[in-house]
DNA sequence: GTCTATATCGGGATAGAC
DNA sequence: GTCTATCCCGATATAGAC
């Protein structure tokens, strides 16, 4: 469980980061964290002086890894639809492997308005850029899009909620773990072409 | 801010239901329920025995409303887009007066998986009928569904994601609370046709 | 039913030895 | 840097008067 050749600033990190993505802010233990990374409580605060910047080392590496898996895919030259593909098969994986982390990031905008808004100000995501670049694709392909927010937020609504959801889903209709790898590699192969008609029709209309 | 009419119960829920919504279980602290239903703390404990029931209380209860706004739009007769249409306006304007309520739920979800079963367990929502329904409706329009569970996903996800992920989508696009609203109000209009060529096209390929 | 006072405990944080 | 011991507050919960 725990790493022996990890620093023992590492170690803690591991564990704030388990324990926190789990658990949120308000819901996590010092002590969990403590045990897990199999140290002393006092010792966390030698490192990080209090819960608040622990949690902060946490959340803005959260926010930073999902950006980066969201961000990376659109640059660079390729047909849209190759993107798309592309994107949801890499986007839904990483979520498959820390299906604890829109949940945390979420959450930690609800529990904390206000440090993480300055926080993410900070990053350097810039979200318009990758519409641009996505819209230019499409210009490209001779698609007309009328309102870029609206389609980035379909784009990311369709990949991210079931995986937020999945304890709901996965409840109200009975599926075994392996019923619901099922549903992901599904989408993970349908969604593209799913957002490119929704796009396609509402040219030709 | 209290209502004088209410019983003092009536009060209590009131309050709890605000609290809760908003900080989740663990972050909602018996005292502001306490003051902002205008009375004491210990009242709480009176009506209730303690936090865990009362959240149960306010938990159920968002669990059916929820339940409720979805399921009972596509009951009854009507071509799907129709009722695609109806039901995005409707969730929509709900969601947008509610704003908190899947995180609410979603929230609950996590931090209390183990209560949380057994409660949805016990409402009488069965999400096979209404996919049974929809699908139904597919059909007498000539269209197949290869998988309903799919389409339920995404039907639901692209209105209740952007709504739960507002606090960032508003902030890295940084929204006036009116372009927000504009925001919802082209969602209300274009989803169902987004979801209808989304099935259409799959079909004709 | 509603209040005041108080018990109890958990958890974040600090002091200080080694 | 790491540990033990301890502080201290905040939060849930209870006792008991009215």
């Amino acid at each position: 469980m725990v790493k022996k050749d990890l620093t023992t600033e590492e170690k803690i990190l591991a564990a704030a980061r388990e324990v926190f993505h789990k658990r949120g802010f308000e819901g996590a233990r010092m002590q969990e964290i403590a045990d897990q990374a199999g140290i002393n409580k006092s010792l966390l605060h030698y490192y990080f002086r209090n819960k608040e910047n622990l949690f902060t080392a946490v959340f803005s590496e959260a926010v930073s890894t999902m950006i980066g898996t969201i961000s990376s895919i659109f640059l660079g030259p390729g047909q849209l639809e190759e993107k798309l593909e592309h994107f949801y098969d890499f986007h839904i994986s990483f979520l498959q492997q820390n299906s604890y982390l829109p949940w945390f990031i979420i959450n930690g905008l609800y529990e904390r308005p206000e440090q993480i808004r300055k926080m993410m100000s900070g990053s350097d995501f810039h979200p318009e850029r990758i519409l641009g670049q996505v819209v230019e694709n499409l210009k490209k392909e001779g698609f007309e899009v009328e309102d870029p927010l609206q389609m980035f937020a379909n784009i990311l609504s369709l990949s991210i909620f079931p995986v937020v959801a999945q304890p709901m889903l996965s409840h109200f209709f009975n599926l075994s773990e392996m019923e619901m790898e099922q549903f992901y590699e599904v989408r993970k192969k349908k969604l593209a072409r799913f957002v490119i008609n929704g796009i396609t029709l509402r040219k030709t209309v």
